[in-house]
DNA sequence: ATAAATCATTGACATTTTCAAGGATTACGT
DNA sequence: ACGTAATCCTTGAAAATGTCAATGATTTAT
């Protein structure tokens, strides 16, 4: 299972190196020096796996998302409201597994940059839709380019198929997640 | 790419809708009200997969491991203390990609229990080698056993060899190493 | 021998998570 | 229809985590 978390993580503590060696060290999934316990039982527990894969990829899609002035949480926002589903923000809660409260922040922040706007529920005024602006969707997909990149060059080692191999059993896994809680 | 955190999340808090409503938000698992949003772009990104599915498990972990007194953070330094291998404090920090003086409260707690304890590295006295004690052996295995569990029922929907080809696939994107059963 | 680097540790500080409570609105039972 | 309960968004405070810089002890490099 897993541990790690530090998303916006390390990656800088030590001595350095020049920039591209930084992302470099990034990319090269965390081995830094201590492949040696990789030996561990741990190393096979999907969690930790899945763990560790995740960090290294939060690093990886932060540093990219900078430029935007993003981060992975306001960029998933952003990119919720650009598909035409028109959310509510308890639905992007319960969809990124945040709380409600975290939205609202994230939310308040993307539409004082006029990327995003509220407007109340049709059918229910208590709720409130999160739609894209076109400036939004402008910079969901300069910044979408930039994410899908940080992807592909996390996964260079891994062949086309083992690519789409791991994105359909992760889906797969996803949305039929948790059994019954009781 | 992928946002969400939360471990210790969410995942049954609020009053709940009437008994039919029930059965069907729990048949309709992770998504809980919203497998609406699964359309959504980034609902594809490898990142967020790994994202949500590492939440997912971690919510699951947690709780297996509750019983012990532990979490995932120190589940997964017994494990490593539990190898033979002698990991120092910052092999440890790196490995789990935690800040070292996260590593020394972890450790205090599990040395307080009787679980761990700190050696001198026998070549270089300022560093500080774990080891498992034999009750730390002892709640490892036990522990082991129930987080394999709730992994296992995690991905109750995957065959084995989705499960196989997942832990190979995630194994070499982590390490570039090679996959090698077990 | 001195200086620089490394390790574990501490403590201060910032960010994130987690809760509980509130106003507005809607759904429900009777 | 009326009142109660539930839901949604929002706020703020408390708890937990993450980040960093500084320190003593030791080792490495010059």
């Amino acid at each position: 299972m897993g541990s790690l978390n530090n998303s916006t993580t390390r990656l800088a503590t030590r001595p350095k190196g020049t920039m591209t060696q930084q992302v470099h060290d990034a990319a090269e999934s965390s081995g830094e020096a201590s492949t040696r316990l990789a030996e561990s039982s741990i190393s096979t527990d999907i969690g930790f796996l899945l763990a560790k894969l995740h960090a290294a990829g939060s690093v990886l899609n932060n540093a990219a998302l900078a430029e935007f002035g993003l981060k992975e949480r306001s960029y998933s926002v952003l990119a919720l409201a650009c598909g035409n589903l028109g959310p509510t923000q308890r639905e992007l809660a319960e969809f990124l597994s945040l709380d409600p409260s975290q939205i609202v922040a994230l939310i308040d922040e993307l539409e004082q940059r006029g990327l995003v706007e509220r407007k109340p529920g049709p059918s229910d005024r208590r709720q409130k839709l999160v739609s894209a602006t076109r400036a939004g969707r402008t910079l969901h997909t300069a910044a979408q380019k930039a994410t899908q990149a940080a992807e592909a060059r996390q996964l260079v080692m891994l062949t086309g198929e083992e690519v789409a191999s791991l994105r359909s059993i992760l889906r797969k896994a996803v949305w039929s997640a948790n059994p019954a809680e009781r």
